[in-house]
DNA sequence: GACGTTAGCTGAACCGGATAAGCTCAGCCA
DNA sequence: TGGCTGAGCTTATCCGGTTCAGCTAACGTC
């Protein structure tokens, strides 16, 4: 099957390039009659324009680059990303953007991506995850003057334009909720120590902690893995004051942990009452079912994705908060068993 | 910061266009010592050609499409998709090939997908997953001479080339092994009827059933989510004569289907044996941990992105089999109690 | 009826590479 | 010395769109 152009579509309806172009594209300068003419001839033969001409000439890729930076490992098992990436596709391809993907090792490795990306006008901007508390990345695009969209903060982020959740308020109300329970020994398994919402969740933690008049807090750091969850549970439950009460910086944590407890013969929510950070359909899979910080991750894609494209239109690059993460009880929370 | 073009490395240097084009190329028709200076040139001011002068004149987009037909719901959860998306970038980068990604919401708008892309030249070939039955994806394709790897089969991907897994040995193999174990009465909760690999492994599972003399079977149908996997269970495990032993044609069906054991007072492995389809992180997590059939699944995408990639290139269209998934004993299978 | 004005269209330049064809000149041989 | 060869380069064309400048004809105006 040959791939029609312009030219044949010209052809066909006996009128020049430039006129074909102008229809198809809603300018001035061709007359309804013609336009109509000419959009029934391009249906007719299948026309879609050559992005690549397209591209070359308007100096525009029509598409949006998403690098992510972890290891297929880790990638696949958190529900997180293809959540974030199907929202930032829904949103994209109502706009008739297209999505282009790349896994990374390092932030090095990214930031070439960046930078070959914009050499090669293959993408008109980009959606940046996993900000970092010093993150090289935020300069070497400000230098390379590539839109972007940096989901993560708030702070941290530069003159770039990005879109955050308020984590420190998310995270506050959870412990409040804990503590309303009757918890006074609360601790955290965290993501790992150098992102910045990491940060940004432990500060708020030993805030509402020191707040409220907690003392026996601990935070312990993780990679966000199953295994590293579970070692990290262990090592809390097996101190001589465990924690009552543990919150988890994802998902597949929080699942590991339940595990841990429930082998080490405490019973969920008696023994040790659980919350999970994003809250996915992993949550109500086990027994009993987290309670956990949830949100809309599909629709934080789709408001990133809809930012970046103000900001590669020219819109000014603006700090926009999202929905904060809402707690949903569930069945691994209750108040502690008397001791 | 301006992108430069050849025209600006070909006035450093001194030469003309053709000269950069051939020195950047390794093509013969420029001195050691000009190449050599070309591409110090280049390197230094940071050149690298522009994806879509490139891809018009050269006719090729070096992007590879890959459209995800599943609802946003049941993509995220499952670690399958994610896994192969970054086995198949691996692949896809290291020839320098991009990944344009699409998220549709059924078939028709697949076939939509594919049609523009290849009007638009945006991609140079694509890759299909999640095989039906009677899919028209595949006439569409051959109709369209797109180039395209069906991941899926065997049988049923017309004259395209496909990538496949032998999923009724697999299935051959878990069974066989449960009745060693001295289960008789084994149940299945599939995935989508109309899914390629389900009726392979349906069918499968009926024959080794008939051949082992197993009659208390039961083949209930799902949709890969928890709900349903769970849904399934309870259904099966209410029966006057439940079965002993569970295989579930994915993971969180099957960590769903442990939960809802455990909340009907049944204790895994010695009341209900569960083999898991797909040995993700996620079986690894949950107490007992869970027997799987597993596989390489970011191999499986790299191996569907090479073949592609020679499709591209002009080899024939071959149906390649991959690695047949493998039975790794975990926690969750157990001889059945006596009674 | 001469003169703007404008809608509607054409022709050509341009985007940034790849590449075929042509040109120049050194080297070699008869 | 003239002719041939081929390495090493330049020039021109093409890919398939967008867009600007210009052209034509119809229309309105005084």
């Amino acid at each position: 099957m040959k791939r029609p152009t312009i030219a044949d579509v010209a052809r066909r309806a006996g009128v020049s390039k430039g006129a074909v172009s102008y229809a198809l594209n809603g300018q001035p300068g061709v007359s309804e009659a013609t336009r109509q003419r000419i959009l029934a001839i391009a249906t007719e033969i299948g026309f879609s324009p050559s992005s690549a001409a397209r591209a070359l000439s308007a100096a525009t890729a029509r598409a949006v680059g998403l690098a992510l930076c972890r290891p297929a490992r880790t990638l696949g098992v958190e529900p997180f990303f293809m959540a974030l990436i199907s929202g930032v596709e829904a949103e994209l391809s109502a706009r008739s953007y297209a999505l282009t993907l790349q896994v990374v090792a390092d932030h090095d490795a990214e930031i070439a991506v960046y930078r070959r990306w914009w050499g090669e006008r293959r993408v008109d901007g980009v959606l940046v995850c996993d900000l970092r508390t010093d993150d090289a990345r935020i300069p070497a695009l400000e230098q390379l003057r590539l839109p972007a969209v940096v989901i993560g903060g708030p702070g941290g982020t530069g003159e770039l334009a990005s879109l955050f959740s308020d984590d420190a308020a998310a995270l506050t109300e959870a412990v409040e909720y804990l503590v309303a329970l009757g918890h006074r020994r609360i601790a955290r398994v965290a993501g790992l120590p150098d992102l910045r919402h990491t940060k940004i969740r432990t500060d708020a933690f030993a805030a509402v902690c020191r707040r409220l008049g907690l003392s026996d807090t601990a935070t312990v750091f993780s990679d966000y893995t199953g295994e590293e969850g579970g070692r990290a549970t262990r090592r809390l439950l097996s101190a001589t004051s465990r924690p009552t009460a543990v919150i988890y910086d994802n998902d597949v944590m929080a699942i590991a942990g339940l595990s841990v407890a429930q082998e080490m013969g405490l019973t969920v929510p008696a023994d040790l009452s659980i919350v999970a950070w994003d809250d996915s359909p992993l949550c109500r899979l086990v027994h009993p079912p987290l309670t956990a910080l949830g949100r809309d991750i599909s629709a934080y894609g789709a408001h990133a994705a809809r930012h970046l494209l103000g900001v590669i239109a020219g819109e000014p690059a603006t700090r926009l908060r999202d929905e904060t993460p809402q707690l949903t009880p569930r069945g691994s929370t209750a108040p502690p068993r008397e001791r």
